[in-house]
RNA sequence: GGGCGGGUAGCUCAGUUGGGAGAGCGCCGGCCUUACAAGCCGGAGGUCACAGGUUCAAGCCCUGUUCCGCCUACCA
């Protein structure tokens, strides 16, 4: 016991730690090997070594541990495998800074020393995140905690490169690319962020050779015009039709360039002439490729101007746009300067504006990739959840452009490619060979880059259960039953995991694939480090608690909609969390020993009516669950328990608990322990921690709440049926005391007052009913007396009520004010027009009696029945109420 | 340029084959009733963005308009 049962209110971080470590020390989050249980699966999305949780890690491993700790809870047998992702640029820019601190760069140390130095980095920072997932509940199977560096993960990139390469869907060359030159490395396009910049757009006359005019070109980047080797107009445009083999002369460099024709030139822009820069531009390079162009490179690989850039040599690349601009100006050959807005790339890592640069790189080819991958969602082998981002998957999946997957940088894998010094023959294997196949020489060198990290955690699926090994934990887990994540990596991970996974494993990773929301502040906003409005989940802990957390994430987590994220939320969750203590404290306080045994036939209506109630709702949360709605669930338990179980059932069974002893204290006593029972269980996937305290302190329960049935599946539980005959009875007696309440509120009588009450139905069975539940009525309605009569003489003095089929008399006697009633009944009559009035219209409609369906024609006139009888009830009360006045 | 999501109570949002507009918070009134004042009881509050259409019936389906957000794209 590790919170004392006696404190009014629940304090989470003495729990939290114990029951943690307790879980662990037990293995109750160990997976079995043994394909003879029903396995349930999920990898867990790798984080960054470097990361510290954020919220999104906050909703996207709650969401995986309810599905994980509920899957348990139903009997199968789970894997959650975790693990954190190396991060290559990421990292690399952390250990760098790092160095630079101590007055060092990755240089000095070279490339081996500094990947012991990342090593070091990792072997003391790197678990942090891995902590900060535990204090969120996580139940990962800790002992098979992966690194996509790992050797066994290395070896599966390895292999994956190797077999890929061999059946030419990897291969080198020269292209253009997204250069960082801050990272110092080539980004794939998906790295790229786009954003609209406000800029100019520059218009340059590059003079006839032959000296008649100009052609005026436009661009927003006119230092790329030193490296320009044509200039491209369209075939069918007749202003440049004279211009039939002329060539123009470069300004700055004068240097002649052919004006060749494409049909990719848009007429409409500009003035229809293309500058074309091979080397700098991603459209040009393929103009280039078609009319045989050139390339020259102007701008370096360190942002600043190559030697190809003549007199501008060494500018960085911004300085010499001015300067190319000034000169420009100079020489008069700058038409005009427009404001220009459009699209800029920025490195997604270090936002540095990205330069297109052609360089050799190393690629993936992937559309025959992507064909199987579309394929499988089509054919429902996978299903994207909720299905809206379908659409999104086939998108992109369409227009899928190669990976470039090398970047130049030392921390990562590096790419097993080796050049023989002799004869150039390029090697790609799983180990280093020994000599070149070729020439024989033994002067090989190895490909410096590395890959991609999205490359090691495309194959996290299967290379974290031992692939390329045909382990049994791939035979038992793979493909995992669900991949949870944020829409944010559905491109960068997610289609890629599908390739990688259909092509090696000939199985898809995952059958379902749930896409949920951002986690955004309270305005709505992207929380960011630079807006300074990011909410550390760990200071949420902290302050409220981790099931208060966790509840929030799921109760806000309505699919396809962004998660606001307030204190104020989890504020309001942490009184839910207390209610739930509170109960349990009520409750324990009343059950001394093992209460399992019910006998259903001598059970009172309030107890029946909430094993009805809970048999639904385990019903509910358990379709919830199975369908991802996690709000849902998390609405259904949050009104059952403190609208149902707390306001009304335990209300309800006070009377009985206060009791000496007795046939009817006993079986209440077993129905309070089973729906408490019942009811933790079916709450601990949302609060792991408090479910457990008070499962331990609950008499009669053994071990850990884990390892508990689900309601539904216990062959013991009392709640495996509807009762609709408690329910109906219960709703009366409901609508009675709510009713007299209403009167009491409404009239301003004091609750210490008790009052008199008489209840006139001409209906037998609600007589009896009201008779063999009076106490209840009594002491929820804080009642003097209670009396149930046929309709006749109605009691001069009383405020009215009425509930289907019954009408209550409250007994003002000396306090009533007749005209506050009469407002009263005039309020409640107009509330009842207000209803009665679309049903009559509906009523009224021939059309509606003639086309609607037979059951919603009677449902209507049902209604209508009670509505009318109602309003008949209270219109003469009013009348006599207003005769007495 | 293309695509997606959203507009429902003061605020934040649920609302799954079309058939009774809901919750939480906030607000108003009354209560320290022996689990909980982090509580209990009662109450007020909505032209479901706008305009058409389909239907006996529309918050939900169709068309258009408008505002907000996001993703995506090689117009220099």
């Amino acid at each position: 016991m590790s919170s004392n049962l006696l404190d009014k209110a629940y304090e989470p971080h003495n729990v939290e730690r114990h029951w943690y470590a307790y879980w662990e020390d037990q293995d109750l989050f160990a997976a079995i090997e043994d394909n003879k249980l029903k396995s349930y699966s999920i990898v867990i999305p790798p984080p960054n070594v470097t990361g510290v949780l954020h919220m999104g890690h906050a909703l996207n491993n709650t969401l995986q541990d309810v599905l994980c700790r509920y899957r348990r809870l139903r009997g199968d047998n789970v894997l959650w495998m975790p693990g954190t992702d190396h991060a290559g640029i990421a990292t690399q820019n952390v250990v760098e800074k790092q160095l630079a601190l101590e007055g060092a760069d990755r240089h000095q140390l070279g490339r081996e020393k500094f990947i012991e130095a990342v090593w070091a980095w990792k072997e003391k920072f790197g678990s942090a995140i891995i902590n900060q997932l535990k204090r969120l509940g996580a139940s990962c199977d800790w002992k098979r905690e992966r690194f996509t560096m790992d050797a066994g993960l290395s070896r599966a990139v390895r292999k994956v490169f190797v077999t890929l390469y061999e059946q030419g869907l990897i291969y080198r060359g020269d292209y253009i690319i997204n250069w960082c030159h801050r990272c110092h490395t080539a980004l794939a396009d998906l790295e790229v962020e786009h954003e609209d910049i406000d800029g100019h757009l520059y218009y340059i006359r590059y003079p006839f050779e032959n000296g008649n005019g100009a052609a005026v070109v436009a661009t927003t980047r006119p230092e790329t015009m030193l490296g320009d080797t044509a200039v491209a107009v369209h075939p069918d445009d007749s202003r440049y039709h004279h211009t039939e083999s002329e060539r123009v002369i470069l300004p700055l460099m004068n240097r002649p360039l052919p004006i060749i024709k494409d049909k990719y030139v848009d007429v409409a822009f500009g003035t229809g002439a293309l500058k074309v820069t091979p080397a700098h531009d991603p459209n040009d390079f393929e103009i280039g490729d078609r009319h045989a162009l050139p390339s020259i490179k102007v701008i370096g690989d360190d942002g600043r101007m190559t030697a190809e850039a003549g007199k501008f040599e060494g500018l960085d690349r911004f300085e010499c746009r001015k300067a190319v601009i000034e000169a420009l100006d100079q020489e008069g050959l700058l038409e005009k300067i427009e404001p220009y807005r459009h699209s800029v790339g920025h490195c997604y890592r270090c936002k540095t504006v990205i330069e297109p640069n052609l360089s050799r790189q190393w690629f993936v080819r992937t559309k025959p990739l992507a064909e199987k991958a579309i394929t499988a969602v089509d054919n429902g082998n996978t299903r994207i959840i909720p299905e809206t981002w379908k659409n999104t998957y086939y998108e992109w999946m369409n227009n899928i452009k190669d990976w470039c997957i090398s970047r130049q940088i030392w921390w990562g894998h590096q790419i097993p490619a080796w050049t023989c010094e002799a004869c150039g023959q390029l090697i790609v294997a799983m180990e280093a060979p020994k000599e070149c196949p070729a020439c024989r020489q033994s002067k090989l060198v190895q490909e410096s880059d590395v890959l991609d990290t999205w490359f090691s955690s495309a194959l996290w699926p299967f290379s974290t259960m031992g692939w390329p090994e045909k382990t049994p934990l791939l035979k038992i887990f793979y493909p995992t039953s669900v991949l949870v994540t944020g829409f944010d990596i559905l491109f960068f991970w997610v289609a890629r995991m599908m390739m990688m996974g259909i092509h090696f494993m000939g199985e898809v990773p995952f059958k379902d694939v749930y896409v949920h929301a951002l986690v955004r502040d309270e305005d709505g906003k992207k929380m960011s480090k630079s807006s300074g409005n990011v909410i550390d989940p760990l200071t949420i802990i902290e302050k409220y608690g981790t099931d208060s957390f966790r509840f929030t994430l799921a109760a806000f987590a309505a699919q396809g909609r962004d998660i606001k994220m307030s204190e104020k939320r989890v504020e309001g969750y942490r009184h839910f969390v207390n209610k739930i203590w509170n109960a349990a404290r009520f409750a324990l306080m009343h059950l001394e020993k093992d209460r399992n045994r019910v006998n259903l036939g001598q059970l009172g209506l309030a107890d029946r009516w909430i094993l009805s109630r809970l048999h639904s709702v385990s019903s509910a949360v358990a379709e919830a669950l199975d369908t991802y709605r996690f709000n849902d669930a998390a609405a259904v338990l949050y009104n059952f328990i403190w609208h149902e179980f707390c306001d009304w059932y335990l209300e309800a069974i006070k009377p009985v608990l206060y009791q000496k002893k007795g046939p009817e204290k006993e079986s209440t006593l077993a129905v309070l322990w089973w729906v408490l029972r019942d009811t933790l269980v079916l709450l601990h996937p949302f609060m792991p921690f408090v479910t457990e305290e008070i499962w331990q302190q609950l008499p009669g329960t053994s071990g850990s709440i884990m390892k508990a049935a689900f309601p539904s599946d216990n062959k013991d539980s009392p709640s495996k049926v509807p009762d609709p005959e408690a329910a109906s009875k219960m709703g009366l007696i409901t609508a009675i005391i709510t009713g007299v309440r209403n009167v009491r509120g409404e009239m301003h009588i004091a609750p210490s007052q008790m009052l008199k009450v008489i209840i006139q139905t001409e209906d037998s069975s609600i007589q009896e009913t009201i008779e063999a539940h009076r106490e209840m009525i009594i002491n929820l309605s804080r009642l003097r007396s209670l009396a149930v009569e046929a309709p006749g003489a109605k009691p001069a003095a009383a405020a009215t009520s009425i509930v289907d089929g019954a009408m209550i008399f409250v007994s003002l006697e000396g306090i009533i004010d007749f005209e506050k009633e009469g407002q009263r009944l005039e309020k409640e009559i107009n509330k009842l027009m207000n209803e009665l009035d679309p049903v009559r219209k509906k009523l009224n409609n021939a059309n509606f009696i003639n086309k609607a369906p037979g059951p919603v024609v009677e449902k209507v006139k049902d209604k209508q029945r009670r509505l009318e009888e109602r309003r008949r009830k209270l219109q003469s009360n009013l009348d006599r109420i207003k005769q007495l006045t």
